[in-house]
DNA sequence: TTACAGAATGTAAACGTTTACATCTGCGAA
DNA sequence: TTCGCAGATGTAAACGTTTACATTCTGTAA
């Protein structure tokens, strides 16, 4: 079927050896051999058999990625930003998606073993114990927001907890008293530090014990509209709302325009994540700005880095800073935004 | 470093042979003797070498998947189905995103070559004599939205002019006579299948020729915010708009809200994707809905399914129906849906 | 001329699997 | 007992690379 270096090798009347350097740039070569090679290359569209060649090169080029269940824009951007810059060192990505639970992602983890060089894990949902336990200590590991804490592996986390608390202060700051909180699915380690955020910036406020204000979601629009419900039936009825994120906070919105409950005349609402939908929505959401292409691709820069390291590597713990963005929704006072001054990302195909 | 089947099969007092039979599950071993193996795998952490493997078996077990460049939900929802129907199977996923132009497309085919054993391929802004030049004929490809006609290659398509066309009769149904379209990318397939499908329904209601009351955009929330403006100046304006994606529908729904132009009062909005947020908008957005996690699971099987087949294979082609979803932005007089009849998607973990 | 250095090229041994084929067991039938 | 057969296991030859080492060139200095 495919040609083979061997044939490769005749065809340009030199040895495979040749071949071999010509292709890998090491070695002397004359120029002409180098030509006559590569034209043979060309005649016969010649690729390297990568097993082969990973069989004896102990490399195979290739990263896994190990991605929760997480929907939307979040997905996307972070593989936007692994991808950019693993195509950038030459490295391909074993993409595996969708780990809801442990079982899944152990299998995932270990059918990738010995088919890529290093890893990116996400995997907010699965305790830290269960993940040290079956990741391959040794071989270079990065971990995105996982709930994995100790000097064993590299890791890169957003300040979720700082981000709610900008938020929760930027609402106090505004005048409010009682301010409640959406949080996201409990087993979540964002939805934890975020909520740990809010319960801290309530406490510094003199807002004593606020779990009572707590209502649970679950990251759905769906789940935020029914929160929605709940809070307006609260006595006496809070005058502010931090979601755990921006899809919950766009279906508080909703369900507030279906009551006639104003925003942010009669309730103020925060969310976290500034998707790019947040400043469409009427009134405009205001957001925890957090760059997810670029977590991603910090993390594959990490590893790449490990990579070259190689065993004098030292894990280190990094932490992404947030940004809040303060529109019309929590009542804030800056300039109505203009759609036009978004910020970095301009272009968007998304049919 | 890794332990090879040879020091697997000293560990259990076998052959090598013996060792892989048991792997494999091929061939007669007695059950102590796969025992013995089983134990010496787990003991030693033994994982096969797949480049080994692939060598000799000349298969890869994966499968390559090139999307273009684009963001938020369609992506994410395109992998995942994808991901669900090749994990069944036990295909693992190379993944490269983000093709803005031809030349990384080309790039990215060259290096999947000899990595894969099949290509799905989502490239729908690049025009198809480029891309058939490109595909390695001869091996399984499905195409997945793509500008490329002939039997070359099986291909799976949305009705993206049957959506298009039923949105339009739905406003033309509600009284509307004078409906704009806010168009895609001039280069993106979808985007020309929807304006194509605009204009026949236009045609076909007697609307004459529409093009004076296309704005042009480019799948941007931002776009469609700035094609509000174009419209609202419009001579009569129209009484309707058919945006060819959600984004930019909800980029007028925005739009209009500032400028206290009423929806569906004063003029009627409907978009095309059906994206989570949609209903969730005020006024909830009509929409065309289609399943890409379904296109995506629906492609894998297929390919999988060429795959099997081999050389008997004879392409096809699929176009995949869209379905129209009628909600307060264009007037429709259905029940106000609420939020929890949302069809198949029910959980979403979106931090 | 010869000797030699260094550049260019060739040879062949790994790498870790799978699998056709060979060999070695028992065991029942002749 | 001998033979044949089938089940269980072992042996060794691929698969397509890379690369250490050996060999052959080419040009220059003695």
């Amino acid at each position: 079927m495919s040609a083979t270096i061997r044939e490769v090798a005749r065809d340009a009347r030199v040895s495979v050896a040749t071949v071999s350097r010509v292709l890998n740039g090491k070695g002397p070569v004359r120029e002409v051999t180098s030509r006559r090679v590569r034209a043979a290359v060309d005649r016969l569209r010649y690729v390297p058999h990568s097993g082969a060649r990973s069989l004896i090169t102990r490399r195979t080029n290739a990263i896994g990625v190990l991605l929760p269940d997480l929907f939307g824009e979040f997905f996307s951007e972070a593989i936007r930003g692994i991808d950019r810059a693993a195509r950038g060192a030459g490295y391909q990505l074993l993409v595996s998606g969708s780990h809801g639970d442990r079982a899944q992602a152990e299998t995932a983890l270990r059918s990738m073993r010995g088919r890529v060089d290093g890893l990116v894990v996400m995997s907010p949902n699965v305790d830290g114990p269960t993940l040290s336990a079956n990741l391959p200590e040794g071989w270079p590991v990065i971990l995105l927001n996982c709930a994995v804490d100790g000097a064993a592996f590299d890791s890169i986390n957003i300040d979720n907890e700082g981000g709610a608390t900008a938020m929760v202060k930027h609402l106090a700051g505004l005048g409010h008293r009682r301010i409640a909180h959406v949080t996201g699915p409990a087993d979540n380690w964002d939805a934890r530090e975020r909520c740990r955020g809010y319960r801290r910036a309530v406490l510094a406020g003199g807002g004593g014990d606020a779990r009572e204000l707590e209502v649970p979601g679950d990251f759905t629009e769906e789940s935020g509209y029914r929160a929605a419900r709940v809070v307006i039936g609260m006595r006496p009825r809070p005058t502010a709302i931090f979601a755990a994120n921006d899809s919950m906070a766009i279906g508080l919105l909703s369900a507030f325009q279906e009551q006639g409950v104003r925003v942010p005349g009669d309730i103020a609402v925060g969310g976290f994540d500034d998707i790019p939908i947040a400043r469409f929505m009427t009134p405009p959401l205001s957001s925890v700005a957090v760059s997810i292409a670029d977590l991603g691709a910090r993390a594959m820069q990490r590893l790449l880095a490990a990579l070259r390291d190689g065993r004098r590597h030292v894990p280190c713990h990094e932490t992404l800073p947030t940004r809040l963005v303060a529109r019309r929704s929590s009542g804030s006072r800056t300039l109505k935004p203009t759609p036009s001054t978004r910020h970095s990302r301009t272009r968007r195909k998304d049919p």
